[in-house]
DNA sequence: TTTTTTGCAAAACCTTTGCAGTTGG
DNA sequence: CCAACTGCAAAGGTTTTGCAAAAAA
């Protein structure tokens, strides 16, 4: 098995491997940014500033909520975070992932499934194709009804 | 040619249309209301209720921008207007087409290239079928790369 | 005349900017 | 020590809300 020591699905495998690029751009790793880090390693999918900012639902101590932006900021010039738009609400962020994710987005119960890149290449070729737009769904993902809601309508409406 | 009255690609015809459909909910039609929907009419694709409430580039009076809003989501509710959201941008609203188009947008450029939901069948045959989701994309377009910022980057970057 | 609609002011929401003080290295 | 970073305050962009004045029917 050797693998290479990346074989997580992070880019970064831990703190200090991201303090460490920091450091080696001059930058600093002070206790807010490690605050924020930490809240997206704990974190459990792609969070809102403001989320890291309230600390993480009070798993840790607050922040301000323009630090936290700030922060945010550096760490995807980095290359460290990765954000999204989620329908009309906050962007998300979350640790980079090597493999760059998609997502499906519920616009009904906001539950954001993770997609594989490889897995809708099929999208991509056909819209790439017939209308000449080379598309990717991490920063704006694609937006539908899931099953259960639409079952739930199922259910409600007919 | 026996055709429907409405073979236009607009759910209403023409204002007295709209006009209609407002008295019938005892809604009025006042001098603004009449002045955005005839915004909606001039415009070439969807617009901001700002540029609306700026009179269109000067092509009509002044509104007030609350008023516009007002108004959209009123037209909206009855269904003679929609609005979708590009990029991070103000929200653009349109007449309701019958044929429901749905959207791509450059996200560079921000092109934005109408599409007609048959075209898109595939796409959401297949996202439905392998991530059960039934996504659509007018209301949140598509995001990609237009041909012709994908190629100005190979002049640029390559 | 009566009910709806308007316009203004103010606020809500998310995000960015300016700046003086604090802190990391 | 000194540059980088923080927190606060303020503002920017979009949209919503409250309310008295105006207008439609």
């Amino acid at each position: 098995m050797t693998r290479s020591r990346h074989a997580s699905p992070l880019g970064f495998r831990d703190i200090d491997d991201i303090a460490a690029a920091l450091r080696l751009r001059g930058e600093r790793f002070s206790t807010p940014r490690r605050l924020v880090v930490e809240a997206l390693f704990d974190a459990d999918g792609a969070v809102s500033a403001e989320h890291i900012a309230n600390g993480s639902d009070g798993r840790c101590p607050r922040l301000d909520l323009t630090s936290v932006y700030r922060t945010l900021d550096r760490l995807e010039e980095l290359g460290v975070v990765t954000h999204m738009h989620v329908g009309h609400g906050p962007g998300l962020y979350a640790l980079t992932r090597r493999d760059a994710p998609e997502y499906v987005v519920c616009e009904r119960c906001e539950r954001v499934t993770t997609i594989e890149p490889a897995q809708l290449e099929p999208v991509r070729a056909f819209i790439g194709e017939h209308f000449g737009y080379e598309v990717s769904f991490g920063h704006f993902p694609l937006v539908g009804i899931c099953r259960a809601c639409a079952d739930a309508d199922d259910g409600g409406v007919v």
